[in-house]
DNA sequence: TCTGGGGTCCTAGGACCC
DNA sequence: TCTGGGGTCCTAGGACCC
């Protein structure tokens, strides 16, 4: 059997550890920029509030509601994430963390145990170590643990935020109730075309035959349908290394000038070589790209990316500067407004065994002065040293109007009481 | 009528997840 | 005026190798 966890409205709930006082009031999570909706309370989603709603389109909303607004605070999420994680993790010994509010547990040799009652015993425990609610969906395999996690989202009274299929009649009931749009690895792509086929609930996906889907929807189309029928297909991904680290924005305006573009690309490249050395990684090829912006087709559509090969594997902040401003050089075109960019690192390797090369001649002193770099920024705030390229008075000019205090991860910014 | 077999690597495009 | 960021996997086609 597997688990599935999953945080309530993770985000919003994270707020509300540190902020009581906005339990039962409607609380949205606003992505970088103060853009769009990325998390919502219950009361936002009931007063109509989609999610990836752009925030300045629902300012009229969020007035009527009264609705309580942050900016999004990654540390805080971050950190809150791996205390939940910690204690979910002494429930089993296989466990994998799926995103930063969901966790698959593998409930192998369980068979005696009481699952519904452990489910229970997980909510109460994350509730009262860390004030955060889950979900907890269990079931023979992944897809179905999916099904069953999200049968206890929508029915917390009833199920009491656990919810088992161990039954056939429990699996058949479940997919019958689930539309085909909401199950777990099928897109609005997928789902547009499954329902004018007329196959509108999971249980008439799971009734298809193979081969068409595994025409429409590949080899992963397939796993998933055996999964849905109760055939596991899906195991426990291990952690691997990732394979790609990227930094991209979208800009607070349009960018027209090189120089502008220039100095962003580069603090990308920087904060990507940051990324590697925080996991040890070098990168091989470096990826940097531009484009405008789609939501004004008034403007030139201009947008383009650039893959670099580098000569050798890398993860020094000078060299990876270098390498994407000349790569932005070769796509940058005058006359354009440019409203997002990005610069990502591929092809990582272990920065242990980089493989030398006779005919490089590379600087060894970037690995000392990169150490030492950051060492100074993690003592004394990040982005107290960086490279002349970047704009030494840019803070970070991105739009956080209403950031929550790092309550859990800056000894200046811990919660306060008034007594 | 007949036209080998078995591979790799790369790219672009399309789908998905949170 | 203002519309997020960071990932993964699979397939098809084209090029190459012996």
């Amino acid at each position: 059997m597997f688990a599935l966890i999953d945080c309530n409205n993770f985000y919003v709930s994270c707020e509300r550890v540190f902020d009581p006082g906005l339990m039962g009031k409607p609380v949205v999570v606003l992505s970088n920029n103060d853009g769009c909706v990325i998390a919502r309370s219950n009361e936002a989603k009931s007063a109509g509030i989609p999610m990836g709603a752009p925030a300045f389109k629902y300012e009229k909303l969020f007035r009527r509601h009264n609705v309580r607004i942050f900016s999004a605070n990654f540390p805080l999420y971050g950190d809150m994430s791996n205390r939940v994680m910690s204690i979910l993790d002494g429930f089993t010994p296989e466990m994998e963390i799926y995103s930063i509010d969901e966790a698959f547990l593998k409930l192998k040799g369980f068979g005696n145990f009481d699952l519904q009652s452990m489910g229970w015993e997980m909510h109460r425990k994350v509730g009262r170590w860390t004030g955060i609610p889950i979900s907890v969906g269990i079931a023979p395999t992944k897809a179905l643990a999916k099904v069953a996690n999200r049968i206890a989202k929508k029915f917390p009274h009833r199920t009491k935020n656990v919810y088992l299929i161990d039954t056939e009649e429990k699996r058949v009931k479940a997919l019958k109730w689930l539309p085909v749009e909401d199950v777990w690895g099928i897109g609005s792509r997928y789902a547009a075309r499954l329902k004018s086929m007329n196959i509108n609930r999971a249980f008439d996906f799971t009734k298809m035959e193979d081969n068409r889907v595994k025409s429409l929807m590949s080899v992963v189309g397939l796993r998933l349908k055996h999964d849905l029928q109760g055939v596991p297909r899906l195991d426990l991904n291990e952690v691997q290394p990732r394979k790609s680290i990227a930094t991209t924005r979208t800009f607070e305006k349009h960018y027209t000038r090189y120089e502008e573009l220039k100095e962003r690309v580069a603090a990308f490249a920087s904060s990507c070589a940051e990324k590697l050395r925080v996991e040890g990684s070098c990168c091989n090829t470096l990826m940097v790209f531009v484009h405008g912006n789609r939501h004004r087709p008034d403007l030139p559509q201009y947008g383009k990316s650039v893959v670099v090969k580098l000569p050798f594997p890398t993860n020094s902040s000078i060299e990876l500067v270098k390498f994407a401003v000349c790569a932005l050089g070769n796509i940058f075109k005058s006359g354009c407004y440019y409203k997002k960019a990005g610069v990502i690192a591929m092809d990582l390797c272990p920065e242990k065994n980089v493989q030398l090369n006779i005919f490089t001649n590379r600087d060894p002193r970037h690995i000392p002065l990169m150490r030492t770099v950051d060492r100074i920024n993690a003592s004394f705030g990040q982005q107290k040293v960086k490279l002349a390229v970047q704009d030494p008075n840019r803070i970070w000019k991105m739009k956080q109007e209403r950031l929550s205090p790092r309550y859990t991860t800056n000894i200046n910014e811990i919660i306060t009481i008034n007594t």
